[in-house]
Formats: structure tokens, C-alpha cells, sequence
RNA sequence: GUCGGGGUAGCUCAGCGGUAGAGCAAACGGCUCAUAAUCGUUAGGUCGCGGGUUCAAAUCCCGCCUCCGACACCA
């Protein structure tokens, strides 16, 4: 019985290129588990998109001369080029700032109004006195009242690491224009977290699948929760859906309450876009359902606290969740269930900082490189269970040593012996004893492997993976066909087979880390179909005139499936190419020089 | 400051109550079909520091050092 799978994807923020320290912890692992749960025959649907309002893009567009709009619309076009290029197979990637996204989101926002779960209180807020706009606490800086440090920051001191109030500081100025803000009163709504916290509370403790930490650190959280402003004195933003602010310009719903509605609004756009508009509810209205949401660990409240709040408090009213019908009315929209938050990647042991050059965006690095090496090593390398370092010798060794030396080679010396030597899947003799153990053994994958990645442990799967392809070439070791053929050609062609049915197997078993070697490997063994097809871009046009470009692809059709491959004696082999490049270690300096200039 | 998570072989990391593990690097040997790739064997650590609990501690508890993150307006 196919599962519905909702794989839901941290949304990049769009003030600037992403680099791979972002892919490595939302994009790579949220597609091998979405390619996964494609080849076992489950129902996915993978959504994410650029989040694309908030402070920070304001202040990317007044530095470039750009209206936020248009700052959107560059990093949107860049950051989905990228993924494209990665392979993130997206069922779509869309962007906060469609219509479709707005009326989502004041749809909530109104239905948790109604319902009493959004309040208002007047609070001070800082404003600048050049532009009028609101300064967020992290924009001002001052004297710390507490140790006397000039550069404390309207949050926190970084010196004596005391929690501030921007009001406190002494002599406080704005980080943009250097001029002293301006603090005044202004109305905000607040989510009334704490009539949530006995209901998150008994919903955490039941999800004992959870990694310990996120459980933990969460149910921690809640025990001190408050209110939580969800708007913000900006232009730039989702209005708030109410008559006295339909005509006001300066106040907007803040950037966070609506980049996680946006996994439920890219849904119900991509059932819009499907041509089966209530296609979404399968996913989002039916408690068979599972939802997996990917992201850096610095995001891990705002999808067990935040945005279970949000959908508990809509439950199954307003004018989606409610407008159901049949099997799907009155029926709640879906929480979590699982949280797969990563840590981060640093590099060559710094932390990443665009400012200071310490970074490798994801387009720069694809410019030189071919995707799969990247998605290897941000797997077996990567920060799944605690911060990594990313450093260009060990990604050249990484590729050279384990994935050209152990998987490329196999591969190679494989394809090249039975294309060489018979042209097509050669007709084997009665298996030997050894012959049926390594195929069993690798068989097993799909098993040991599939489970792995089901607990979301990419890094274990990866390497149990790896550890199959180095038991074919031990058999090949030992088995020397290359010297068996002189005498025997019989048992030779027994040989070649075996390893190359082991090989048909790995194509499967890798597929879901390197899709596009798999892709390659499915052609060079004369299979036919896209066993991993190409990401395309379409154009939607909404209802205001406005379109925008999604990132999407018809996966129904993709060939292969997570379970033993059948290799048709007889078929016809295409000619084979290495399916990875070893590089060069003189890129190393040259990488560390680009970085350091 | 408060809370949470790390500190394990030269390097990158796994293990998280029962005689220390993997990959790579190192040493030796086999093979030569394959992108000089591969296969086998060996060597290598008093598991951040100091206490404690236990028959038994990387593994649990306490303190300290250090790194990372969260702590309502950066995502």
C-alpha cells in the first residue's frame, strides 16, 4: 500500500546566492529521501521554494539600488538554477511572493484571528530616522549598560553575552546609516503560544522517532512560552488581512509566520498547477499521511513549536482546510511527522561569512565541478549529526579515493570487460556458491539501506552502499576473469555476469545519492526510460497577471524501483565512459586561492 | 547569562554501560581486467580535563576547559 510522503523543504532565503554549507543541509539529504520514497513506490510530494520577504531583503535592495522585488526575483532565478543543477528533484519550487502564497497565508492569519489564537499588544519598537523603518534589534549597536562594550548589539552584548533590549543601550545608532534610532509605540499581533502549550507538549512527548536532540531541546522550549509578535512595521511583506491595515503600507505579517505556511500553499499550488486542485488534501488532510520537514538546526523551533501551533490553531477551519469535502472534511490539517534538522558545514574551519570571504556558492562550484562529487561528499561528509568541515583536499581525496576508486572503477572495469569481451549481458553457466553469496549479499542492500534511509541516517546508508560495491570487487579480486577467460570463456561470461548484475543492483542503490551517475550507468547497461530524469522549469501565471517560473518534473514516470533489478541476458550494452572524473590535486591551491583573494 | 549539543587513531568521522571502530593517510604483500584503479595483511588511541556512581564508563552523574546553536524581531 503506497504511503503519501510529504517531503518538506527549508525555504532558501533569497538576499543572496546560497552556499553549499545550504544545500548540505536542506537540499541534498531532503532529495535522497525524496528519490528514495519514489523508488519504493510511495506517493511523494517534495515543495519548498525562495522565502522571500523580511528586513534583510529590504536592505540587500537599498544597498544594490533594487526595489525588494527585484531582489527577489534575481536571487529566486540563482537559487533555483541551483538546485536544478543539484538534482533536487522538487515537485515544485516556488516562491513566497505569489498570489497564491499571500492568500495562504492570510487565510491562517485570519482564521487564527477569529479564533482567538492571535491577539494585539502595543509594544516599542525602533525605527531609523533616515528611512522611517523599522531596525530590527540586531541593526542597532551601542554601549552594553551591563560591561560597558561599545559594539553591543540591540539583542545581545557579544563581549559579556547578556540578552539586551535595544532601549538599554547606551548611545544606540543603526548599523545601516550610523544615526540614532527612534523609538516609538506600534501595535503588533502576537500568536498566543501559550494557550498551544499543552497540546504541543502531549504531541512532543509522543513522538519518541524524533532525534533526541530536536524532542528534547523542543519540549524544553515550550516551558517557558510566550506570545510571539508575528508582524512587523515594514513594507515589504504579506498584508495583514484586516480593513484598517488593507490600505496601510508600514506594517506587514513577519517573515516567519508565512515562510512556513508556504510548505501548505506551494502544496496546494502544486495541485492547482497539477489541474487537480484538491489533490493537496491527500497529503495535508489525511492522517495516514506522513510529513518529513528538512532544515539546519537553526530552524528547529519554528517547525516544532511555531508552525504545529499554526496548524493545530486552523485545525480544520478557514477557507481551504475548511472548504473539504467527503473523506476529507472536518478532517485537521496533518503536524509533523519528523524533523530532520542537520548541523552546519564550515569551511576549511571557519564558519561560512559571504562578507569575509569564507564561502562557495553553489553556482560557482558547479561551474567547475559535476554535481554527483558534491552530493557524495556532502553526504558521507556532511553535518548530519554534528558540525563538519568542509576542505578542498578532502573533497578531491573523497572523489578520487572512495567514489573514482571504489564505485567508478568498479563500474568502469565492469562495463569495460563485457562490453570488450561479449557486447551484451553475457549468458552465465550454473552460479557458483561464491556467485549466489555476492549477489544475495548485495541484494541485501535494498533492505539494510532502505532502512537507513527510512531513519533518515544518509551517512550510514551511503556507506553501507559503498561497502556492497567494495564486495564486488573483491569478488572480482578473486575470481581474476581476466585470466579465467584465457582457459574458460564459459565461466568467464559466468563471472562478467554476476558482477555486472551486482552492478544493475547499485544503480538502484545509488540512485538516490547520485542521480545522475545512476542515470548514466542505467543507459551504459542498455536499459531504456529515465531511471532519474531531468528537473524542468515551468511558467505559471496567476490571476493578477503575474508569473512566476517553478521548478518541477514529471517523476510518475521514472523507471526504477527499490527492490532486486532484473538484467536481461542479451541485452545490449551501449559504450561505456567513466562515470567520474579524478581531479587534479593542484585545484586544491588554486580553490584556497580564489577564496583567499 | 540561561538552555541544548559536540570534543574518540595523523586526518574526517561512527559508536553512547560489558575486553576501543570505519574510511583515508602509513608499512608489507597479491593482482594487472580497470581512471597506477583494485584486493589482502599489519601498525596506530590511557575516547577534552578532574572527580563520582557501578562488578564494569567514550558510554551514566557532578565540576571545569573549549567549540557550535537557540534564547521573540537574521534566516
Amino acid at each position: 500500500m503506497p504511503e503519501h510522503i510529504l517531503v518538506a523543504v527549508a525555504w532558501p532565503y533569497a538576499n543572496g546566492p546560497r552556499h553549499i554549507g545550504h544545500v548540505a543541509g536542506f537540499g541534498v539529504p531532503s532529495d535522497i529521501f525524496a528519490r528514495y520514497h519514489r523508488l519504493k513506490g510511495n506517493h511523494v510530494l517534495m515543495v519548498s521554494g525562495t522565502d522571500e520577504h523580511g528586513t534583510p531583503i529590504t536592505i540587500a535592495a537599498d544597498k544594490e539600488g533594487l526595489t525588494a522585488r527585484e531582489v527577489a526575483d534575481r536571487y529566486n532565478q540563482v537559487i533555483g538554477d541551483d538546485l536544478r543543477n543539484l538534482g533536487l528533484s522538487y515537485d515544485t519550487f516556488t516562491r513566497t511572493t505569489t498570489l497564491n502564497h499571500y492568500q495562504v497565508t492570510q487565510d491562517i492569519f485570519t482564521t487564527l484571528y477569529e479564533k482567538g489564537y492571535i491577539t494585539r499588544k502595543l509594544t516599542l519598537g525602533a525605527f531609523s530616522a533616515s528611512s522611517g523603518r523599522t531596525l530590527p534589534d540586531r541593526y542597532i549597536e551601542g554601549t552594553c549598560p551591563i560591561c560597558g562594550y561599545t559594539e553591543a548589539r540591540g539583542d545581545q552584548c557579544d563581549n559579556c553575552g547578556h540578552q539586551l533590549d535595544p532601549v538599554d543601550l547606551i548611545n544606540p545608532r543603526s548599523k545601516i546609516d550610523g544615526h540614532p534610532p527612534i523609538f516609538r509605540e506600534t501595535e503588533h499581533f502576537f500568536l498566543d503560544l501559550p494557550l498551544f502549550a499543552q497540546r504541543l507538549q502531549t504531541w512532543i512527548e509522543q513522538q519518541e522517532h524524533w532525534r533526541p536532540n530536536v524532542r528534547s531541546f523542543s519540549l524544553n522550549f515550550i516551558q517557558e512560552l510566550k506570545p510571539r509578535a508575528i508582524t512587523r512595521d515594514l513594507e515589504w511583506g504579506v498584508p495583514i488581512p484586516l480593513p484598517e491595515y488593507a490600505q496601510r503600507d508600514d506594517k506587514k505579517i513577519y517573515v516567519w509566520f508565512d515562510a512556513v505556511i508556504g510548505y501548505l500553499s506551494a502544496s496546494i499550488e502544486w495541485a492547482k498547477n497539477a489541474g487537480r486542485p484538491d489533490a493537496w488534501r491527500d497529503w495535508w488532510q489525511n492522517g495516514q499521511a506522513r510529513h518529513f520537514y528538512f532544515m539546519g538546526k537553526d530552524n528547529i523551533v519554528f517547525h516544532t513549536v511555531i508552525w504545529p501551533s499554526q496548524l493545530m490553531g486552523t485545525s480544520s477551519d478557514g477557507r481551504y482546510a475548511g472548504s473539504a469535502q467527503g473523506a476529507f472534511a472536518e478532517v485537521p490539517l496533518q503536524l509533523p511527522y519528523n524533523i530532520v534538522s542537520s548541523e552546519f558545514l564550515t569551511m576549511e574551519g571557519k564558519k561560512f561569512s559571504s562578507s569575509r570571504g569564507v564561502v562557495i556558492y553553489v553556482h560557482d562550484f558547479l561551474s567547475r565541478y559535476d554535481p554527483d562529487p558534491l552530493r557524495y561528499f556532502l553526504t558521507i561528509a556532511g553535518p548530519e549529526n554534528q558540525d563538519t568541515d568542509f576542505t578542498w583536499a578532502e573533497f578531491v581525496r573523497r572523489n578520487n579515493d572512495e567514489l573514482v576508486a571504489t564505485w567508478g572503477n568498479l563500474v568502469n572495469r565492469t562495463l569495460a570487460n563485457v562490453y570488450k569481451n561479449f557486447g551484451v549481458v553475457p549468458q552465465p553457466a550454473t552460479l557458483t556458491t561464491p556467485d549466489e553469496q555476492l549477489i544475495a549479499n548485495v541484494e541485501t542492500g535494498f533492505a539494510s539501506c532502505g532502512a537507513l534511509l527510512e531513519a533518515a541516517r544518509f551517512k550510514a546508508a551511503l556507506s553501507e552502499t559503498m561497502r556492497l560495491a567494495t564486495l564486488v570487487n573483491s569478488y572480482l579480486s578473486e575470481q581474476e576473469p581476466w585470466k579465467v577467460i584465457k582457459q574458460d570463456r564459459e565461466r568467464a561470461a559466468t563471472i562478467w555476469y554476476v558482477a555486472l548484475r551486482c552492478v544493475a543492483n547499485l544503480r538502484i542503490l545509488f540512485t538516490p545519492f547520485l542521480p545522475f551517475s545512476s542515470q548514466r550507468l542505467h543507459d551504459y547497461l542498455g536499459y531504456a526510460g529515465d531511471l532519474a530524469g531531468p528537473l524542468t522549469f515551468k511558467e505559471y501565471t496567476e490571476e493578477n497577471g503575474m508569473s512566476h517560473r517553478v521548478l518541477t518534473g514529471d517523476y510518475t514516470h521514472w523507471v526504477g524501483r527499490w527492490e532486486a533489478a532484473v538484467l536481461p541476458v542479451g541485452q545490449v550494452l551501449r559504450e561505456p565512459q567513466p562515470l567520474f572524473k579524478k581531479l587534479d590535486l593542484s585545484l586544491v591551491d588554486a580553490e584556497l586561492a580564489r577564496m583567499g583573494s
